[in-house]
DNA sequence: AAAGCGTGGGT
DNA sequence: TACCCAAGCTT
């Protein structure tokens, strides 16, 4: 349809035209290609956009495999208990994705019942499901002419316009939304082929630091290149200081076995398997305090933390499993790795004490 | 609307 | 080092 192209003029109708046709036609010789989720299953297609959300392909592809191999269907992965989901994800962060994803599973068998909707809008009331994700899904699995709107296409976006106002600003995005869906292709079968063409020209050529303009398909309409600012944008805001954090946690040892307990699952880590803080009450048994160790200071988005492990040790004779299994659960630490995963510090923890 | 949410990699 | 960024979403 014409009619999304008649309220967006502010780019000159002789290049938007060509602007896909340019973008296809460099993805074909230059594009990311054989990506292991470059089919046209939607359960698939949805499982590697959360997983690629924030989240770098190179980091993505073991875990999207292990998930794949684990949870063929969608079906499959509604069955999981989600302490098995939770355990697959770690290590990948933002772990709401795999609760979501969870919730979404259950949501679409129950639901949709094998009929996958073609519209972005019906994927969107999904659980971690976004606007551009559930563009890209629909895009890549039934040719939807919808819109992405991530960090590559963002940028270039910018760039193409030479924005100069700091991000993030939602007059902006609005704008940047617009713009993007007025320069989809016509047609739907070069939907998947354009969508992810936009991503690979952000990710390959108009990367953050020194853009390839030499490389670049649509050079001759980028504003940002005239003005040889390329590499300026997009401008950011300022972000406001990281927090320091500090956190004492307790290995209650007994014998060789660790006491650990499981986060709420709202919040930093929700649902993972952790050591408890000191605070919380600790297992059965008469604990003494022996060592203390600082963990290296591991950084999050918006938390800087700094983690101290006390071991605590009781005679083993004296140390015996909960009344209430829901409190916490002895586990060594090479079997907590094994069965749950753990959070990157204390997976990195758990490890040293794993070997012999 | 702005803050919260992980981790690995790049500069 | 200390940022910034990565196929963003949720509240």
């Amino acid at each position: 349809m014409a009619k999304k192209r008649e309220n967006c003029n502010s780019f000159p109708p002789q290049w938007q035209a060509l602007w896909a046709e340019r973008l296809i036609a460099w993805h074909r010789v230059s594009g990311r290609r054989n990506l292991p989720w470059h089919t046209r299953d939607p359960y698939r297609i949805w499982l590697s956009e959360v997983m690629l959300q924030q989240t770098q392909v190179t980091t993505v592809i073991p875990y999207y495999e292990r998930f794949v191999a684990a949870w063929p269907t969608v079906e499959a992965l509604a069955a999981a208990p989600l302490e098995a989901v939770l355990a697959a994800w770690s290590g990948l962060g933002y772990y709401a994705r795999a609760r979501n994803l969870h919730r979404a599973a259950q949501q679409i068998v129950r639901t949709w019942r094998g009929a996958w909707p073609h519209d972005p809008k019906q994927w969107a009331q999904l659980p971690g499901v976004g606007r551009s994700t559930a563009a890209a899904i629909c895009a890549f699995a039934f040719g939807t002419r919808a819109a992405i709107l991530d960090g590559n296409v963002e940028r270039v976006l910018v760039r193409l316009f030479g924005i100069a106002t700091p991000l993030p600003d939602s007059a902006v995005k609005r704008q940047l939304w617009q713009i993007a869906e007025a320069l989809l292709p016509e047609s739907n079968a070069a939907m998947p082929e354009y969508t992810q063409a936009q991503m690979d020209l952000g990710a390959l050529v108009c990367t953050r630091g020194t853009p390839n303009c030499a490389r670049c398909p649509v050079v001759e309409w980028c504003a940002a290149y005239a003005a040889g600012n390329a590499a300026a944008l997009p401008q950011r805001k300022a972000r406001a200081p990281v927090p320091e954090v500090d956190w004492t946690l307790r290995a209650y040892r007994c014998g060789t076995r660790y006491w650990w307990v499981r986060r709420p699952s709202q919040g930093i880590w929700g649902g993972l398997w952790t050591l408890p803080h000191a605070d919380e009450p600790p297992p059965p048994g008469t604990w003494q305090h022996t060592t203390t160790e600082a963990l290296p200071p591991h950084r999050l988005t918006h938390r800087r933390l700094r983690i101290t492990i006390e071991e605590w040790t009781t005679p083993p004779h004296l140390c015996y499993d909960s009344d209430s299994p829901a409190a916490g659960r002895w586990a060594s630490a090479r079997d907590a790795l094994a069965w749950w995963g753990l959070p990157r510090p204390l997976a990195a923890w758990a490890e040293t004490r794993a070997v012999s």
